[in-house]
DNA sequence: TTAATTTTGAACTCACGAGTACAACGAGCG
DNA sequence: CGCTCGTTGTACTCGTGAGTTCAAAATTAA
C-alpha cells in the first residue's frame, strides 16, 4: 500500500474543517472556542493555528469549503432532473425536495446557517460566497426550467424569475419552520411545502390549466 | 405642566430598549457590550442592570417589545387592505409592499434580525416570539384573503396556504438580497419581487386567467 | 536509519466584558 | 425643606478565550 506524501496532513486539515463547520454552525462564531474545535477534530490547538493562521482564517476556510461542497451537491441534483419527464409534477417535486434537503438538511444546514448568521461580521466573505452560491443555483435551475419550456412542459417568458419563485415557494416554509437552521428540518414540512409549492408553480406556469388548483 | 411620577423612569427604560435593539441587531448578542448600549441610551451601565437584571434579561425584553411593535404594524397594514378593491392586482401589490417593508425595513429589520440570528442561543424565547408573530401574521393575511375569496376576487380552497405562498413569493428575494438583514433592504428589489410575486399569485389563484402570465 | 518536519500537552499572557460596589449627586414627592 | 429613591462616574473583580511558547514525541521524507 502506497501512502502519498501529504495524506496525513490532508487528513488533519480536513478533520479540522469538518469539526469547525459543525461547531461554528451550532454555536456561532463568537461562542465557538478553538479548544473545542481542536477536541472535536482530535488535534492540538496549535495545529489549527499552523494550518489556518487564526480563528478568522479558519472560519473563512470553512465557509469557502462548505459552500463549494454545497454547490456541487446542488448541481448534481439539478443535472439529474429530466427535461422530458413522463410526469412533470412528480419530477418537479423530486427536484424541489432534493434541493431543499441539499440546502437545508444535513451538511447543507450547517453551511446555510454560517452564511445566514455571520453576514454582519464578515460582510464581504459571506456576500461573495452566498450570493455566488445562489446565483449559480438559480442559473442552473433556470436553465433546467428553460429546457422544460423548450420541450413544451412549461410556459415561461423569464426562466430566471420562474427559478426564483419555485425556490421561494418550496423553501420558505421549511426554512422558517427550522428556525432558520437552528432546528433540524422536518421532512413532513418539506414534503408539504414541496407539494403545495409545485402545485402553485404549475398553476402559474404550466401551459394548460393544472389538474389540481 | 403635570409630570407623572414615573415619566423619567419610563423614558430611560424605553431609551435603553431602543438603544439595545439597535446595537443587538447590528452586532449580535455576543458582540454587544453593555458599556456601548449604555452610551447609546445615554444612561449609566448600572442603570441597565437596575431595570433589566442582566444582559440576557435586557435581550429578552428587547425581543418581546420589538416583536409586539412589529405585530401591531403588520396588523394595521392588513386591516387597511380592502376586501372589495377596484383593482385587485394593485391592492395586493400595495399590501405586499407594505408587509415586506414592515417586516424587513426600518425597525422591522432589527426585529427580524434578532429573531433570525439568535435562535440557537435563546431557543425557547425566539421560537415562541417568532413563531407567534408568523402565525399571527399568516392568520390575519389568510383572513383577508378569505374575504377576497368570499367577494369573488380569488379562488381559494385553503386561505392559510395562499397566505404562506404569497408571503414566500414577495419576501424571499428581498430577504436574500439584504443578506438576511445584514444590509438595508433595496426598495427596487422589493418592488420587483412584489410585482412578480403578485403576478404569479394571481396566475395561480385568480378565478379567471390573469391578464399577464 | 537518520534527518527534517509536524504535532503535542501543558502552561502561559493579555485583552475583554459581565457584573458589582459605592459615595456623591440629582430628581421627585409630601 | 427634608426625605427617599434612582442615577451616576469610577473603579474594581473574575472568568473566558485568542493566541503564543516550548521541550518532547510522533510522523514523514530521504
Amino acid at each position: 500500500m502506497v501512502v502519498t506524501g501529504t495524506t496525513r496532513r490532508v487528513d488533519k486539515h480536513r478533520a479540522i474543517l469538518d469539526a469547525a463547520l459543525d461547531v461554528f454552525a451550532r454555536q456561532g462564531y463568537a461562542d465557538t472556542n478553538l479548544d473545542e474545535v481542536a477536541e472535536v477534530a482530535g488535534v492540538a490547538k496549535p495545529t489549527i493555528y499552523n494550518h489556518f493562521g487564526d480563528k478568522a482564517g479558519l472560519f473563512a476556510a470553512v465557509v469557502e469549503t462548505s459552500s463549494q461542497d454545497a454547490n456541487a451537491r446542488v448541481a448534481d441534483v439539478i443535472a439529474a432532473t429530466s427535461t422530458n419527464p413522463e410526469d412533470l409534477r412528480a419530477e418537479l417535486e423530486t427536484l424541489a425536495r432534493s434541493l431543499v434537503h441539499c440546502l437545508q438538511g444535513g451538511a447543507g444546514s450547517a453551511t446555510m446557517r454560517l452564511q445566514l448568521v455571520e453576514g454582519a461580521r464578515f460582510p464581504e466573505l459571506i456576500s461573495r460566497v452566498r450570493d455566488g452560491n445562489r446565483d449559480r443555483t438559480l442559473d442552473l435551475l433556470a436553465g433546467k426550467l428553460a429546457q422544460l419550456a423548450a420541450t413544451g412542459h412549461l410556459r415561461l417568458r423569464d426562466p430566471g424569475r420562474a427559478a426564483r419563485q419555485l425556490m421561494a415557494l418550496v423553501s420558505d416554509e421549511p426554512l422558517v419552520n427550522s428556525g432558520f437552521g437552528a432546528r433540524p428540518v422536518d421532512p413532513a414540512v418539506v414534503d408539504r411545502a414541496v407539494t403545495e409549492g409545485v402545485d402553485t408553480f404549475l398553476a402559474a406556469f404550466a401551459p394548460e390549466p393544472a389538474p389540481e388548483s
